[in-house]
DNA sequence: GCTATGACAAGGA
DNA sequence: CTCCTTGCCATAG
């Protein structure tokens, strides 16, 4: 199993019930900038153990319509953590997005310098 | 190695 | 806002 793959998995596990994350930012903090579509597929192949519904586009639209091992749908899934979603399958993804701790960040291992990019990007406000 | 394929992202029309 | 185009890069064949 590739790094990239483990860390996907590993940062998914992290998100707290009741937040969610963009795929692009899940890349980003695994150490691919622009590996977005890599995460999809892996969740997609290995997201059966991991709350996978917790991550969803950058627009804040759920792009996935079919249902799970259990039945239940993202938009499912995500009402019972008590987020919105509305009809149209979006939602307020600032009003939700995770933010991992520096803790998090750390059990990657990534350089500080990539670290501080991270920052800028989604701690800034 | 090379090509095709995306549960994506960002910018332009 | 919605569509379309490009850029991306791990995987599968």
């Amino acid at each position: 199993m590739s790094s990239f793959k483990k860390h996907v998995l590993e940062i998914v596990n992290e998100i707290p019930h009741g937040k969610i994350a963009s795929y692009g930012q899940v890349a980003l903090i695994a150490g691919v900038a622009r590996g977005a579509r890599q995460v999809g597929h892996i969740l997609h192949v290995h997201g059966r153990n991991y709350p996978w519904w917790r991550v969803i586009n950058n627009a804040g639209r759920l792009s996935t319509t079919f249902l799970d091992n259990t039945n239940r749908s993202q938009k499912d899934l995500l009402l019972e953590e008590g987020i919105n979603v509305n009809k149209n399958l979006e939602l307020d993804i600032e009003k939700y997005r995770w933010r991992p701790g520096p803790d998090v960040l750390k059990k990657l291992q990534l350089e500080d310098d990539y670290i501080q990019k991270i920052m800028e990007k989604y701690f800034s406000s």
